[in-house]
DNA sequence: GCCGTTTTCGGCCCGACTGTTTTCAGTCG
């Protein structure tokens, strides 16, 4: 099996923490990160680019060394480098800077004075009270250190977005009830719309005195105030999540806004323009020596290094900055563009509600259409439908579409594709259909090979329209299936079939990456909830977030479209 | 180790909070 691009970025970042735990060059420790967050977010894996010949020092922070090292990991699966350095510090080292307040220092430190080299080693350590004799330790540190290491599982799963929202919406509420609060607002990956979170950033701005620090630190859901100063104050939730606050003058919001909202990357990018113009940014504004001379708006923020304002869902310095600059940022889709859902269930198979009731809550969205996708008989715990069946409904949509006003049900279908790359329903009845979806739902194991022609040979069949979530992958639960995304992106580009970014907060399938993609392949996108309850139609949003990530605009996506032209594009020799 | 519309060498973003210190290193975001 190839080498993953995480398992590349892993690597790097290990050699990264024992390099700076040896007290290396610290540039060079950081072109270790920033070349492993590199492979981690390339869309496109290093094993096939190799494969393509292609250079991979023209990577962003990649440069002659790293493309070396990258081209050994992916030959040989190893890194001599790396074995060297473990051969003198060991690799579990690096273990031990995941326990929070513990860095390089101090675990230099721990080894070298107590052969600290585990974490079984650190609890003795920390239990038998040897820690807090160490220079630069004392008894509060050695306290921590014993509390975390006892309850440390790993590092915390990032959130959903769907939760983060809620645990948010709360907080938010409850902060903005306060005296001398202004604005509240959650930055941070939150505000860029990623697909999960790993803490909430809320920024907060107020008049002088407000009490907003305490209240946020007696919140009733806090569990542990990790610290708190004056502007800033961390805490741990009971739900395990951290929430960071940070407090500024509304002088300095779109400065602090720009600053808390990040990348981290996209705000080294920002402040180095600010650096090559003399100025100093920070999240208080942009200073000319001591004086402020911009930072009450992000626009302002953005108008000093000479960029207009970039969206924070593009915000992760994946050439956001450059588009900015040559004035080629993408119009970014948005949810008003959304005409109809192309992927929804009836309750005829594993959905709760009927086609008429998911009609009229398409009519509430203001939708012009929206498409019923019952399972086919092949996924039986859905009670997917059969020939017989799904005649039937086609009737059904026809007679209630004479009485259905405002809006046009679409006859379809989520069809399986059978293991052998065949569609689960003859062409006979598929005829009858206005499109179909097609996805995979079983043998998610075969080979990267046999999953890839399975698919392109689905596509073949010339009634097969959208390809509904591409990788498989259910968000924190199960992993995308071993498949060649690229050639499937060249086939569809070729055969005019559409990829599906499912909308629903637990797929979000195809991500961020995969979109920008299939927009630069030319591969014709719908953005659809596969929906199982009327509720479920709000999902929307989520895949519209994941579309502005992906840099598609609505051009990109077919369900822009109205219906007459969605049909003609729907249509297939056949 | 990466990078360049001032540089192929000499730079590399910037600030808050804690604990252990007596002026600041270490960690984090």
């Amino acid at each position: 099996m190839p080498v993953h691009n995480n398992e590349i970025a892993d690597i790097f970042e290990e050699l990264a923490d024992l390099l700076e735990i040896e007290d290396a060059n610290p540039f060079r420790v950081r072109a270790y990160r920033n070349g492993a967050r590199t492979v981690r977010s390339c869309g496109k894996s290093m094993h096939d680019l190799l494969n393509q010949k292609k250079d991979l020092s023209t990577l962003p922070d990649i440069g002659e060394d790293l493309a070396e090292k990258i081209k050994v990991i992916v030959e040989t699966g190893k890194l001599p480098l790396l074995e060297e350095i473990e051969s003198r510090t060991p690799s579990a080292l690096s273990d031990l800077m995941k326990i929070e307040g513990l860095g390089p220092k101090r675990v230099k430190t721990l080894y070298k004075e107590l052969r600290i080299k585990s974490l079984d080693d650190l609890k003795r350590a920390a239990l038998s009270g040897k820690i807090r004799e160490l220079k630069g330790f004392g008894r509060k540190t050695e306290q921590r250190i014993r509390e975390r290491v006892e309850h440390f599982a790993g590092e915390a799963p990032r959130t959903r977005l769907t939760e983060a929202e809620e645990i948010a919406a709360t907080l938010v509420d409850y902060l903005r009830n306060t005296e001398g609060v202004k604005d509240v607002i959650v930055a941070g990956s939150y505000r860029r719309r990623m697909e999960t979170v790993g803490d909430l950033d809320i920024l907060v701005t107020t008049s002088r005195n407000s009490p907003v620090m305490d209240r946020f630190s007696d919140y009733d859901e806090v569990d542990e105030v990790v610290s708190k100063g004056k502007t800033r104050c961390t805490v741990h939730l009971r739900s395990g999540m951290q929430v960071d606050l940070r407090v500024v003058p509304q002088v300095s919001y779109g400065a602090a806004l720009h600053y808390f909202t990040g990348s981290k990357a996209h705000n080294i990018a920002v402040r180095k323009l600010g650096v090559k113009k003399g100025y100093k940014i920070n999240e208080y504004g942009v200073f000319r020596d001591d004086e402020r001379i911009a930072g009450r708006t992000e626009e302002e923020v953005y108008e000093q290094v000479g960029l207009p304002y970039i969206p924070p869902e593009l915000r992760e310095n994946r050439g956001e900055i450059e588009a900015a600059r040559d004035d080629r940022l993408p119009e970014l889709i948005r949810l008003e563009d959304i005409r109809g859902d192309l992927h929804c269930h009836s309750n005829a198979s594993d959905g709760h509600h009927s086609l008429k009731q998911m009609a009229k809550a398409g009519v509430e969205c203001g939708y012009e259409y929206l498409s019923i996708n019952d399972h086919s008989r092949h996924v039986t715990v859905a009670h997917g439908l059969d020939k017989k069946r799904l005649l039937e409904q086609i009737k059904e949509i026809d007679k209630l579409n004479e009485r259905l006003d405002g809006i046009v049900l679409l006859k379809s279908i989520e069809l399986d594709i059978l293991e052998n790359g065949s569609l689960d329903l003859p062409d006979s009845v598929l005829k009858e259909l206005d499109f179909t979806v097609c996805a995979v739902h079983y043998k998610f194991n075969l080979s990267r090979s046999k999953q890839t022609q399975r698919i392109l040979r689905a596509m073949d069949n010339p009634y097969f329209n959208i390809l509904a979530h591409p990788s498989g992958r259910l968000i924190n639960e199960r992993e995308p299936y071993e498949v060649d995304l690229e050639k499937i992106m060249e086939a569809a580009s070729e055969r005019e079939c559409i990829l599906e970014l499912n909308a629903h907060p637990d797929r979000l399938d195809l991500t961020d990456e995969r979109c920008m993609m299939a927009r630069e392949m030319g591969v014709k996108m719908s953005i659809s909830t596969d929906s199982h309850s009327t509720s479920d139609l709000d999902f929307m949003r989520f895949g519209i977030n994941q579309a502005r990530r992906g840099w598609l605009e609505a051009k990109d996506v077919i369900n822009t479209l109205g219906l007459a032209e969605l049909k003609k594009l729907l249509m297939r020799d056949g």
